[in-house]
DNA sequence: GTTTGACAGTTCTATTTTAGAACTATAGCC
DNA sequence: GGCTATAGTTCTAAAATAGAACTGTCAAAC
């Protein structure tokens, strides 16, 4: 399966998949949450070649993720900021960060602790029903096929 | 960067990515939630090559996400389970899913729509904060360095 | 006015991963 | 024996990634 083939699917995972669905991608976003915006500051702290990481920023960019914005004219240089729809996909990245932290952290416990600034107290992120605000877990959701659903794909 | 090193690092994002960070992985997952256990299944379903397949499910087997449980004894056939680890994954692929409904649906609208039995509705996922239950944004969220933070690692 | 260094990339070759197809093995059914 | 179903493994070709070196612009230092 190729990338384009997936970003045409009738299902909202291949289509975020396709966007976001590589391991240098993801790297890439997380440090676009914690304030990293230029080329040179994300290749240090992810040793990415710089080949991926330019080919990585510039499909983010195509995608409206990020914005590439000059910050200085002579000579041209460009940071990379998030976008709104950059910011959406804030829920994705803490999904997996408190994944990780349940399942993966050693002995020592979490590496980064999270502080909710309007209550002002560390928070772990749950995922609740827009409807009755009720925590989601798996076996309670069912599925129906939505308006843009097309035959013969997932 | 290895897959190795990348699991190794002491920032939960990285963790998670070095276990389900690949686009077979994510949709292999997504088939599990929608109850899909068995080989030849996730391959016509997926598309997905017999041996990436075989490799992928290998994988998840090993870091405890899917359990190998047989169906049959003669021949003998397996079908592969989600744990409760991978249970946890849930908030992961609705996130991802739920961006990929609001910024990646085309004119038709959403391919799949999702009911929470316990209230009856439809509805989207929403993260709120473990402590006061107001969603979650990442410009109101602050990082601390937490106790299994080791330097030189984002 | 030449050198040095920072920044933001591009280009090149070698290695690793993935795609695509064919093949293997076990067993039930006719 | 021959056909089908299931769950893989093996093989070669194509694509992606790693790793290093190179390009070009400009500012500041010598």
């Amino acid at each position: 399966m190729k990338w384009d083939t997936l970003e045409e699917e009738s299902c909202s995972l291949s289509r975020t998949v396709a966007v976001v669905g590589d391991r240098w991608t993801l790297l890439i976003l997380r440090e676009c949450f914690l304030r990293v915006r230029r080329f040179e500051a994300f290749q240090s702290s992810l040793q990415i070649t710089r080949h991926l990481l330019s080919e990585r920023l510039k499909k983010l960019v195509r995608f409206g993720i990020l914005r590439r914005v000059p910050y200085s004219e002579t000579p041209k240089r460009y940071e990379y900021i998030l976008t709104q729809k950059g910011l959406d996909l804030y829920p994705v990245i803490m999904a997996m960060v408190h994944w990780g932290d349940t399942h993966m952290s050693d002995e020592r416990g979490r590496p980064l602790l999270h502080e909710h600034k309007s209550c002002g107290k560390l928070f772990d992120p749950v995922m609740v029903c827009s409807e009755c605000g009720e925590p989601l877990h798996a076996k309670q959701v069912h599925v129906h096929p939505g308006p843009g659903r097309m035959e013969a794909t997932g």
